[in-house]
Parts: C-alpha cells; structure tokens; sequence
DNA sequence: TCGAACGTTGCTATA
DNA sequence: TTATAGCAACGTTCG
C-alpha cells in the first residue's frame, strides 16, 4: 500500500520532539504538513496583534524550517473549519494517514474526535501522539486511583511513581512532498494583512515567534551562568533559580520567557524537561520543586492533567472545583483595571507592560490578578481571564484558567488573607519605581518617595513633577487584608445543599 | 471517619 | 535584624 500522509500541526509547532510528524513520514512517498486557520480561533476577539504576530511568525519559521534545510517541503496554510476542509483535502491528496499531536482542551476534543469520524469514513488511517505535556495527562489521572491529583505534592507523589518523562525524539531526517504550482498564493503562510491585523499596533518585538528562537532561548538560558555573592565563583543560573526570589518589576525579564514558546509548542516541554536535568547533572546541587525552575514544568502538568478531566474548568459556574463566589459587576472598576487606570503605579505599570509588550513576570500576574479580584475590585476572575487570554503571548488555555483560580483563591489556594499590597509589594524589589517610570513615563520624574502613591505628594510636588493625580479610579484596602467578605458559602456547603435538597 | 496538618512566592505589629 | 502571631469568607490530604 502507497502512504500518503497529513500531518496536521495546531500547538506542537515545531520539528524537533514530534512524534506525530515522525509517524507521518514513516515509509510514507507524500507527506503534506498542513495547518489550518480555523475561524473558531480567528473570529474570538481574545487574539490579540501580539499573539497574531508571534504566531506568524512561528508558521513563516517552520515554512521556512521545512523549506530551506533539510526537507525541501511547505507548511501549507488552509483557512476554514478542519471539519469542513478535511474531507475535500483527503481525496485532492489521496490521503492514506492522518497524524496530529493530542490536545486536551475543550474544543480540540471535540474537533478531534469530529475530523478523526471523517478521516475513517473516508478510510483514513488516524495517528495521535502525546507531545503537549511531559506524560500522557490519562495515565496520571489513572496513576492517582482515577482523579486528578488537585495538590502540587500529590501531583509530586504520582509523577516520582511514573519515573522520568519521555526522552525527545528527533526532527524527521526527510519528507517527501509534492508541491502544488498554486502553493504560494493558495497555501502559503498569510501575513498580518491578510488575517486584516494591523502590524502598526503591536507593540515592540522583544520575542519573536518561531521553534528557532525558542530554542536559541532555551540553550542561552541553560547556558547562562553569574557570579554568586563572590567574583571566584560561576554559578549556573539554572541551578539556582527559586521562582519566588525572582522579581515580577525589573526592566528585562527575570525569568526565561519561554512560556509563549511552550504554548505554541515551539519548544517541547521534554526537551526542556531534558535539558535542565542535562545542567543539573554537572551541579550537584541545584533547586528543588517547586520553586526550581523544573518545578515551574510541573506546575504546567498539574493544570493540565486537572483540566483534562474537570467539567467547565474556565467558569466558575458548573465546576466542581471551583469555590461560588458573589462577584461584583463592576464595568467602570473592570475597565480601569484593563486600561492600566486603576491610580495604583505598579498595577497601572503591569498592565501597560502587558497590553504592549505580551508578557509579565508570574508574579505581577499575582499583583494584578489578586488586586482584580479577592484583594481590591471584587470583579469576576473570568473577566480578568479573559483580559490576559487576549494581550498574552503565551496565553494557554488551562494555565490561565486555572492560574485565575488559584489567585481568587476560587481553587487550589485557600488562604484568602494573604493578599498583595499594590503598595508595598512592588516596593520591595523596585525601590526607585524604575520600572513605574518606563511603562508610566507621565510619572517619571515624580520623587521617589511618592512614586507608588502618588496621590499623597502635596499639590505643589505634583505640579513641579509635571503629573498632577485625578482622584483614584478604584479604591483599595491598602494594608494587605481583603476588602469585603464573601456572600456565598463554600463549595461543600453548597454540595450539601444540593444533597438536602434532592433529598 | 474525623481531626490535625499544611498549602509554590502577603502584610503588619510585636518582641 | 529576624522570628512569630494574627488575620479568622478555606479545602485537601493523610494518618
């Protein structure tokens, strides 16, 4: 039998560590790497330019990956529902087999499941590959007795019992491919023009898209080594890194940033698995989960393996694991937060940084998160969800909902009174405001002492400083204890009331 | 079955 | 300077 392969890339967007794409090309004489613009994603309002632009990119570097290196093929780009496209896609190509790497989202299990009773109804062969996350999220789920493990330790416990993920594979060594004479203008890789995005609004390029960039970042960070308290000793960054102890207000990333990179799987996660484990082998000692940088990985798996299997994980409403909460509606308060008007610098700052550049420091995410919700605004953490899956780059679906989750300590976090100062939380890694001063440059040459409340400067102060402060747009307990109590009883109790009622 | 322990990264007052 | 209690809308795990 004659193999005619399509590898459908959606995440998973690189060559390296991807299964699905080996199996493709296995013994096969044609093999069309394709992705498809599903309007779905292009008509939700929740992509911003930035992230148009980041994946572009990323779809112009595996084209050019594929074209230039070692494969001599294309990426083709099909705009339209997989659904609908498939079908004729299929007989066009004569299409044997169909590969494509596992996703547990909501709406890719049941497009997947709806294109695979295609692909067998018109005989085609359908392969899938977990290469999203380090292990298979179903033999976790199953490794903990059939539920989700919902504590990082647990998680911690079930993982040490399934041993070491599995290795990366390596990139296909060639793909045979027929090129139709109308690829360019039919199928190639659409600029921002022609998605009708306008480039002239995204902010600076501080992280292009694309597998190559990803992993030029990902060696230079396990590269990367500092002097630790002596100029005698090198130390590896890696080896050190204790994501609390990394600081959410420098003016260059403190972390790696290659969060965007792993969700659009420009970079594996098993490679990066792999790699840190490669430089903590030449250091004995070295960080531990969760706070090292390994531990971050496996934060990632926690909310996957969880949100594989929770019904409305992204709602508050119908999950199970989500505490029901009487949140405030509160358009005006839900706006300043977004626009970076709330009167508070460091959460203003944030969210300019944010809406411009695409990314913020996970603990700015905690800043502004907390402040949105249970600390300050009392809005809904929906909204808040909503407002980052639109501006971040790396804006992944059950990462972000449950990140929500965790600072509105609606799951996961439970204590509610630890809440962060929009005051004095900055402060402590940003004295000088350097980092108010760039994203809000009307404050810049405002003194010092009054850079993270301006509003207590005297009039003259603020006059000479050339920013005059308007009345705060939302108002704020200030001193680190919640603002207002919750109307709603917890999630048992309101088991239980179900339970006396059908009772 | 139930209570104790404790949970990736808060803040303030007090000793 | 550093450690600790207290906050008092908590929930899961584990013994």
């Amino acid at each position: 039998m004659t193999k005619r392969s399509i590898h459908w890339f959606r995440k998973g967007l690189r060559l390296h560590d991807n299964p699905a794409l080996l199996a493709a090309c296995e013994n096969a004489v044609d093999v069309k790497p394709i992705f498809i613009l599903d309007p779905w994603f292009a008509s939700s309002a929740r992509v911003g330019v930035n992230r148009w632009r980041f994946l572009i990119q990323t779809l112009q570097n595996l084209d050019q990956s594929l074209k230039n290196t070692i494969l001599g093929t294309f990426v083709t780009c099909c705009k339209g529902y997989p659904r609908r496209s498939f079908p004729e896609l299929f007989k066009q190509w004569e299409t044997t087999h169909l590969t494509f790497e596992f996703d547990i989202e909501p709406y890719a299990k049941v497009r997947d499941a709806a294109v695979k009773a295609l692909a067998e109804k018109s005989g085609v062969e359908v392969m899938t590959c977990v290469s999203n996350t380090l292990y298979d999220t179903d033999k976790v789920i199953k490794a903990n007795g059939g539920n989700p493990p919902l504590t990082y330790q647990r998680l911690q416990t079930v993982l040490s019992k399934m041993g070491a993920p599995p290795k990366p594979v390596e990139g296909p060594k060639e793909i045979k491919t027929k090129i139709a004479a109308n690829h360019d203008t039919e199928y190639g890789v659409p600029t921002m023009a022609d998605l009708g995005k306008d480039d002239s609004e995204c902010g600076p390029l501080l992280f292009p898209g694309g597998e190559s960039e990803g992993l030029k970042r990902l060696d230079t960070m396990m590269k990367k080594q500092y002097y630790y308290y002596s100029l005698y000793y090198l130390y590896n960054w890696v080896c050190k890194f204790e994501k609390p102890k990394t600081e959410p207000n420098t003016l260059s990333p403190s972390t790696t940033v290659l969060s965007p990179y792993l969700k659009f799987g420009c970079v594996s996660a098993r490679t990066f698995y792999h790699d840190v484990q490669n430089v903590y082998r030449q250091n004995k000692n070295h960080t531990q989960p969760p706070t090292s940088l390994l531990g971050q990985l496996f934060w990632r798996e926690f909310y996957y393996v969880i949100a594989s299997v929770s019904p409305n994980f992204d709602k508050m409403e119908g999950n199970p694991i989500c505490t029901q909460v009487d949140w405030d509606d509160n358009k005006e308060y839900l706006n300043a937060w977004r626009e970076g008007k709330t009167g508070y610098p460091f959460i203003d700052a944030i969210m300019i940084q944010l809406k411009t550049e695409g990314w913020i420091h996970h603990l700015a995410r905690h800043a502004v998160a907390c402040f949105l919700t249970r600390g300050d605004l009392w809005c809904h953490w929906e909204e808040g969800m909503n407002v980052f899956e639109e501006w971040l780059l790396d804006a992944d679906w059950c990462l972000n909902a449950g990140n929500w989750m965790w600072l509105s300590a609606s799951a996961f976090f439970h204590q509610y009174f630890r809440v962060y100062s929009p005051i004095v939380f900055g402060k402590k890694t940003d004295k000088d405001g350097n980092y108010i001063r760039k994203y809000l440059p009307q404050l810049k040459h405002f003194p010092t002492q009054y850079i993270y409340e301006p509003w207590t400067a005297p009039l003259k102060v603020q006059e000479k400083a050339g920013c005059v402060t308007e009345k705060r747009k939302t108002e704020s307990s200030e001193d680190g204890t919640p603002k207002k109590r919750r109307k709603t009883e917890g999630k048992n109790s309101k088991i239980t009331d179900f339970v006396k009622k059908s009772k």
